[in-house]
Order: C-alpha cells, then structure tokens, then sequence
DNA sequence: CTACCTTTGTGAACTAATTCACAAGCTCCC
DNA sequence: GGGAGCTTGTGAATTAGTTCACAAAGGTAG
C-alpha cells in the first residue's frame, strides 16, 4: 500500500470519534461536507482521506455511518482487541491504569509494571501491579502488543529495547526522551513540554 | 514574520532539549549534523528550521551549545514565566499536577480547579483545589495565562468558552473532544485515542 | 423516462515542506 | 598570507500534502 500521511491518519481517528457521536444519535447517514465541518478541514480533504484506503461513500446520498464507521475501524487496526501494559507505577501511569478511555477504545490494561517493590502486588481495580522483572516473559508469553511507558527518562530507553527485545509491537512514550526502536515497532510520544512550548510559542509569535 | 510550520516548532523544541543535555555535559558547541542525529533528521533540516529565525551559528565551526539555547528559549517564547492553571482534579489532574516536568520548564502551577466540594480547599504538595466558580475572578485578576484541561469530555467545550471569555492566551486540553476556540487563543490537544489508533494503525498496515 | 439536484471520487493544479548542493565564511597551520 | 578542511546559510530542485474542479453516479419528482 501506498505510503498514508500521519496527518492523514490522525484525521481517520477524528472522523471515526465523530462518526460515533453521530451514530449515537441515531442519524443513519453523513457526507464528507458534514465531517468535514466537524473537523475543521475541507470535504475534499475527507473524500481524499478516504479514497486511499476505497469508495465507501454514495454519490448524491453520502455514507452510511454504520458503515463508514467500521471501516474507518478496520482501517484503523480496532478490528481486534489489543492488550495494552504499562510500565512505571507512578503519578502518570496510574491516571493511565484507571483511564476508562482506554477500555472504551478495545484497548485492554491488565497490568502495571514497577521495580519498586513496595508498590508491587498491590492493586488498582482489576489492574495488578506487577514486578519488572517478570515483563519479558509475560510479553513473549504474549500477554501483550503494546507498551505504555511512564517511567523516569532515564530508564525510558532501556526498558523500551528491553521490551522490543521481547516482541512488542508499539510503543506509546511518555518520557520527555527520543527513544530509538527498530522500524518495524510502531512508536509515538506524548511530550508535554513539547506541547506547551508549541503553545508559548504560538502566543508569543501571534499574527494578530 | 513568514508562517511556521507546526513541525518546525516541534523541532525546535526538540532542539532545545537535545541542547540542554549537551550542555549539561559541560560541551561548547555542537552542529547542524549532531543535532539531526539526536533528532532523527537531517543536517540540512536543522539549518532550515533555525534560518525562519536568523543566523547563530559559524561557518566551520557550528553553534555555541549555550548560545543557541538561549536563542531558541527566546524564540519559544521561554524567556518569561508562563502560570498555568489546570482545569479537573481527577486522575489525569491530580498527575500533571504534581508533574515536576513542568517547573523545570519555567511553568507555574500554583491551582487546580474542580466542581466537587469534596475536592475543593484540598491542597496537594503547593497546589491549592480551588472552586471553579472563581475560575474567571482569577484568570482576569490575571494569575494565569495558559489553562490545562482535565475535565470530562463533556465540560470541555463549556470550560473552554468560560477561560477563553476570561482572558486566557492558550488551552492545552486533555479531555477527547475537538475544541472550537478563536483563532487568537493557542490551542494544543493531547488525544490518546488518537495516539494509540496511529500505533494499531502502524502495526497493522506494516510495510515490511 | 427525463430533468434536475446532490454528493462522491479523483486527476490536475497548486501550495507547503524537505532535501540537495554549493558558495561563503571561519579556523588552523605551514 | 594562502591553502586545506569544516560547517553554515540558502536558493533551487524535489517531494509531499492539500485544494480545485468536474465527470460520474445515485436519488427523486413529475
Ligand atoms: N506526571 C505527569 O503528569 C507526567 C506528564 C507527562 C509526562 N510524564 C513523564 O512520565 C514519566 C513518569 O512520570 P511520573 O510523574 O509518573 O513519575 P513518578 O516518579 O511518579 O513515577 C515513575 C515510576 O516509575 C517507576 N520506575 C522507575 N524505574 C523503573 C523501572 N526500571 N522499571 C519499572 N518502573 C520503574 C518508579 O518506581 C515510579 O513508580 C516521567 O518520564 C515523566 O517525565 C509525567
Ligand atoms: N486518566 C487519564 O489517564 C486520561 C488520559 C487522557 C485523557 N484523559 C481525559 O482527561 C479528562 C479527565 O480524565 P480523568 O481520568 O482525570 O477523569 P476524572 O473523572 O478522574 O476527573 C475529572 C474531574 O473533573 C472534575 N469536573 C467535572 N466537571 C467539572 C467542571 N465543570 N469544572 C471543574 N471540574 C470539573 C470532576 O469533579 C473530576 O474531579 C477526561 O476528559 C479524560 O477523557 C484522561
């Protein structure tokens, strides 16, 4: 296939949270115009987005949302369930073991790794906290495809060869480091200063 | 000055931070070519992002390591300090209100803001739960120039409208929804949906 | 069945971002 | 002081992404 945009994935992602409000609702069918409005972009921009990946749509009606919606779904890899862990029992990732977000998505935490052991074996809901040294059995055991790594910068690299060595398939960074991974491991980061500085420097360089 | 593009901003932000581990190590200067191996780019790449600003480098020689983070502090708008107010005291709230991540950028986060009373008055390390009743007083007497929010998708829109009414310069918004601002307000989201549906996406659609 | 309205899907045109490639500038050394 | 060796800064070329614009297709009403 040819190679997809990030820009234009992350606008799969949006079109399909719109699509579930809109099914919600009840409304039975949509059009690029409607999605496109809700996004903040043009309707030819979502009529391309989607042509990528096929026709879904029909022209003087527009597309059903049933069905827009699982496709946007398959396209997106949510076909299935993913079984997600996460790494470092601190402030973040506890926020991140309790995130209903997750569980609404299809995405499965069922366990939080530290090294430190007077948090380890207690537990948050149905989520247990675990002992680092057990994570690479537990990933070549297959417990897991994705890793969501809120540990200190520091062990941020380590743990993710570590986990890729073990068979991961993604990654979701937290750290504020740039870490290395082979190119076949998918890895994103969420960068907090990164964002605000983006922010600062919006304001300070307004256009007005 | 000429429109940046988004990808620069972050860029440089990534600069920034690559600078200032290369000065902790107590290293003069460094080059266009360091810095694009840190960051996964190119040379050429770097040169381009910092030429939108001006020149601070010497031919032959590279960048004084201080000299450019300075400039690059400068040019991010971190030449001041930004007092960021945090909108939800619940998980994802209580996190980032204790994150040291922060302070260590030059942001002030001296209030979290909630609705339940069983949370208001609270204080967590130096950081007071206020009501958000007094959201607006505060905001125009001036104590904040940039929110976070960590509220219910469905408050979002609402506390948006109410900090942006006040006065507030820039929204770093946390909760899954698409915020409709005007366009002198910043505007930042962090969507994890949408971070862990470009990895299912990536692991999926794999090109091998 | 036809005219008319709507909205899709997509090449073509355009705009933005990245990469190339090299002259210019700085240092060092003989 | 001049040549060798680096590395910057930047137009030009290239590649990527977005927007335009319209033919094609589906629906509806008369
Ligand atoms: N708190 C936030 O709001 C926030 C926001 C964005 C990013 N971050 C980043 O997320 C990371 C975690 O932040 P935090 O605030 O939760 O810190 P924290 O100190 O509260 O938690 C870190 C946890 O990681 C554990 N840990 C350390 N080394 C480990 C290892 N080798 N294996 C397993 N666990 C290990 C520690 O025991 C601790 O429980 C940091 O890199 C931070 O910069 C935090
Ligand atoms: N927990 C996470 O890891 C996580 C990660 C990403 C995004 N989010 C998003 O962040 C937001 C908060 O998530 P959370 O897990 O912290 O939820 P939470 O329920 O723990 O916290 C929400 C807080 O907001 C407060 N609140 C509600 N309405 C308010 C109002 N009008 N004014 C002020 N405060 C109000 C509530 O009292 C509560 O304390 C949600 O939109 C969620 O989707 C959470």
């Amino acid at each position: 296939m040819r190679r997809i945009a990030e820009s234009t994935v992350r606008r799969l992602s949006l079109y399909l949270s719109f699509l579930e409000e809109i099914e919600a609702r009840g409304v039975p069918t949509t059009s690029s115009e409607d999605l496109a409005r809700l996004g903040g972009t043009t309707s030819a921009q979502v009529r391309k987005d989607l042509s990528f990946f096929g026709s879904f749509g029909k022209r003087g009606l527009g597309y059903s949302v049933p069905e827009l919606s699982a496709r946007l779904r398959r396209i997106l890899g949510l076909g299935r369930q993913w079984r997600v862990c996460i790494i470092g029992a601190g402030k973040i990732g506890a926020a991140l073991a309790r995130y209903a977000g997750f569980t609404e998505r299809g995405f499965i935490v069922s366990a939080v790794y530290d090294s430190d052991p007077s948090k380890i074996g207690s537990r948050w809901g149905n989520v247990k906290v675990r002992d680092e040294a057990s994570l690479e059995r537990d990933i070549e055991a297959g417990d897991y495809q994705i890793a969501v790594l809120a540990v200190p910068a520091d062990s941020a690299q380590n743990l993710a060869d570590r986990v890729v060595r073990a068979g991961i398939k993604g990654i979701l960074n937290f750290a504020p480091v740039q870490l290395t991974v082979p190119n076949d491991v998918a890895l994103r980061a969420v960068n907090m200063a990164m964002e605000l500085e983006a922010l600062t420097f919006a304001i300070t360089n307004k256009v007005d």
